[in-house]
DNA sequence: GGTTATGGATTTTTT
DNA sequence: ATCCATAACC
């Protein structure tokens, strides 16, 4: 048994209850991935199962794949044949084999939000309703929900009749109808017609049954209405199901995530077993204290508290900021002190965000700063609109009853192909109940059309039907160099002569060369397999040079991920908690879970910022902390609060908030604050002289040991992780500094201490300034102050 | 049929 | 502020 000995009892709980229903709560960094694989692992090793009669279920390709390569390294080939695939792509491969059985072409295309948009406009205006009443957004979201909770078209009832609803049910209808005659599945439905086909074909089922003889769910937290179906249909006949989650960790409610289920699933099965893994591997006492601190906060939820053996830490940071770009400046410098004093690399930081707006202004300071950045998530790959349009063609080449890739494509590069045009194919379309791109050889014999239209629309479709027949011939990579050739897009990006066109055609010409390594890659690269890759695997080019630069994203895009050092910025009401989520305390909850999920990705240090004034939507307006800074114990808080920022903006300003600063819903005056910035002041400053220097000193021999630390990237910020180097505080005439902490020197302006050496009596300080580089400074004589 | 003005809204986004 | 969509233009 020496493979689980590797796990902690809890971990080691979790792999060895291989039958049967098994719940598992796993906090955040509590091993979970590890105990998972050990588990499979543990299965095929010793329990003698073979891989291939195991379902592992995830949300994302990249938990799929990783969870795949670690299996391997453990196992070797013992773990072929594993099945580990999102839940979307399980669902696609099933309709793919069987859904001919409820009515499901073979060759279906995949509907992403995009394409799901158009239709539902497409229908709300044959439906005749306004889309500036309703929002075709809106609209989209109410169906998706239905079909979340495998509500279809037919049972589409709301409890409230109102006219919403209304529109929402006949929309629904029709948008489901013109799926069909697109011949298009949309990625909630997947999920919602794999149920279906389980449901109404038994001898399906048992097949499936029949192969997957043990279940495993990851994140079992953010699993919706069709998903727990889906797992407890299949499920069914064994009952060996292992779900792994963290309700604390639930974020995704908006996307129809639905926490309940994780909280129910003892309801479920009564005899399920129930693992707690709570030991943290990950972050400081101290991170781990305040993140419990503001997740204790919420009343549903299952009580579980992460511990930790890693040392305490330091206090975390709350600094305030004027506004919304002194913020980032105040980020950069911290961390560019840091980095020059070679405290930490670019790569050990992420600021976290709630909202991808905020990203600019840090960008901004990054940029100015000349400090390595990459923004995580914002615009993907595949969303970029030449991607979207190339795609579209081999949509229409594999499936030409797609009539959204085909309006898309009509036209681009303009081909003289305009609305009026398309109203006429439509109609013949209509009149001789065909798809659009049959009605296309219809309309070189329609009179109403000037000639030069019939043209257009006749040159485009012969060049279509000649790319069809390539598609049957030629391999893929051809195929899409014939499109890119034959289509005259290329052409046209290139000859337009505008950089953004040029930069379009680079990205095309990429996206073929991204053809031909699936085409060297897979074993069966058709057409229809390339399609189902780009449609359900959105992250295959992420995270390769990742790891050498600070990591901006927003806190959901972070949940998984830890760093030595993260900064959360824009921590105030209104932005996080966001301003629509405040009023309804459900969604408060979700906000605090994603606050904890921001937390709990730090390893070492945390620091909390917030801004006085902020610009919203081109606004001014004076900020209120976040109420989660209020739920931080003081203890472990070091808050720089400038008074005099507060109190100048307050004086000047005439709101409400001129004697008093709101912290969440705990109204304090002024005094209050001070007396707070006093005791904090007082709690660093009480620090023995002892404790002071033993931490300097541990970071100057961590600092040295990592000189000769030749260890790999990843596993260095692991170590950090356990034994970070310290910013240690110490005290100097009365006044602590420590690293991070900004000081104003009469020659060199405004700076920041970048490291502290040396003794009580002896002080040697390191501190950077903008104008004047870093300098080293005797504490006991330079005449420093607090900025 | 393509181009510029106006109005409106504005989170998060595993698939 | 800025992006997007529709509308009124050329």
């Amino acid at each position: 048994m020496a493979l689980l000995d590797q796990l902690n009892p809890a971990q080691r709980q979790a792999a060895e209850a291989v039958e049967g229903p098994v719940l598992v709560f796993a906090g955040a960094g509590s091993g979970k991935t590890r105990a998972l694989t050990y588990r499979i692992a543990h299965m095929v090793c010793e329990c003698g199962i073979a891989a291939k009669n195991i379902l592992a279920v995830t949300f994302t390709n990249k938990a799929a794949n990783e969870m795949r390569q670690r299996i391997r390294s453990l196992v070797g080939d013992g773990g072929r044949g594993l099945w580990a695939g999102t839940f979307h792509s399980m669902c696609a491969r099933m309709l793919r084999a069987d859904g001919e059985a409820i009515g499901i072409a073979e060759n279906y295309v995949i509907y992403d939000d995009g394409d799901q948009l158009s239709l539902i406009k497409q229908s709300m205006s044959v439906l005749d309703i306004d889309s500036k009443q309703y929002k075709p957004a809106d609209v989209l979201y109410s169906i998706s929900a239905a079909k979340n909770e495998l509500v279809g078209p037919q049972q589409y009832r709301h409890a409230s009749k109102g006219p919403f609803d209304d529109v929402v049910r006949r929309t629904y209808s029709l948008y489901q109808q013109k799926l069909r005659e697109n011949n298009a599945l949309d990625f909630d439905d997947l999920l919602m017609r794999t149920v279906q086909l389980l449901r109404e074909r038994p001898e399906v089922l048992e097949k499936y049954q029949d192969v997957f003889h043990y279940i495993l769910v990851d994140e079992y937290q953010d699993i919706n209405g069709a998903q727990y179906e889906f797992v407890k249909l299949l499920a069914a006949r064994r009952r060996n199901i292992c779900v792994v989650g963290d309700d604390d960790q639930s974020i995704y409610g908006w996307r129809g995530a639905n926490v309940g289920i994780i909280l129910d699933f003892e309801k479920d099965y009564p005899d399920a077993r129930v693992v707690k893994l709570e030991q943290n591997y990950r972050s400081t006492q101290k991170i781990l204290e305040c993140a419990y601190a503001v997740i204790s906060q919420n009343s549903t939820r299952a009580e579980k508290r992460l511990w930790t053996e890693n040392r305490p830490g330091d206090n975390l940071t709350q600094y305030q900021a004027v506004s919304a770009e002194e913020e980032a400046e105040w980020v950069v410098g911290v961390i560019d002190a840091q980095v020059r004093g070679k405290l930490a690399q670019p790569g050990d930081y992420a600021v976290l965000y709630r909202a991808n707006a905020m990203s600019r202004v840090f960008e901004e300071a990054f940029m100015r700063a000349r400090l390595p950045y990459e923004l995580v998530g914002g615009v993907k790959y595949y969303e970029r609109a030449v991607i979207k349009d190339f795609l579209a063609y081999l949509r229409v080449i594999h499936n030409p009853a797609d009539s959204v890739s085909l309006q898309r494509i009509i036209n681009t590069p303009a081909r003289g192909i305009g609305d009026k045009t398309l109203a006429v194919i439509n109609r013949i379309a209509h009149l001789n109940s065909c798809s659009p791109y049959e009605a296309l050889r219809y309309v070189a014999n329609f009179e109403d059309l000037q000639k030069r239209a019939r043209e257009a629309v006749g040159d485009f479709h012969v060049v279509m039907e000649q790319l069809g027949e390539k598609a049957q011939t030629l391999p893929l990579t051809e195929l899409c160099r014939a499109v890119a050739e034959d289509s005259g897009y290329l052409r046209a990006l290139e000859q337009s002569g505008s950089a953004e066109d040029a930069r379009k055609a680079e990205d095309l010409k990429e996206f073929v060369s991204l053809a031909q390594r699936f085409e060297e890659r897979e074993e069966e690269p058709t057409l229809q397999s390339f399609l189902e890759f780009i449609a359900l695997v959105s992250d295959l080019d992420q995270a390769e040079d990742l790891g050498s630069k600070v990591c901006l994203m927003t806190m959901h895009a972070a949940k998984g991920l830890e760093f030595p050092i993260v900064f959360m910025v824009g921590m105030e009401e209104g932005i996080f908690p966001h301003q629509r989520s405040m009023g309804d305390e459900y969604q408060i909850e979700e906000e605090r879970r994603l606050c904890y999920v921001g937390i709990t990705r730090a390893q070492s240090q945390l620091y909390l910022t917030h801004a006085h004034r902020r610009t919203i939507y081109g606004e001014p307006r004076v900020q209120t902390p976040s109420r989660f800074l209020a739920d931080l114990p003081d203890e472990l808080v070091d808050r720089q609060v400038d008074l005099s920022k507060v109190l100048t903006s307050s004086v000047l300003g005439d709101d409400d908030e001129v004697t008093e600063e709101r912290y969440g819903e705990k109204r304090i005056d002024l005094t209050d604050i001070l007396s707070r910035i006093r005791r904090n002041t007082d709690t660093a400053k009480t620090r023995t002289v002892e404790r002071i220097e033993q931490e300097a000193e541990e970071a100057q021999r961590d600092r040295t040991a990592k000189e000769r630390d030749q260890q790999s990237q990843r596993d260095r910020r692991k170590q950090r992780a356990e034994r970070p180097q310290s910013a240690a505080p110490v005290a100097v005439a009365g006044i602590a500094f420590k690293a991070g902490d900004r000081v104003s020197h009469p020659k060199f302006g405004i700076g920041v201490v970048v490291a502290v050496s040396g003794s009580s009596d002896d002080l040697q300080l390191k501190v950077a300034f903008p104008n004047s580089g870093v300098k080293d400074l005797a504490a006991a004589f330079a005449p420093l102050e607090r900025a």
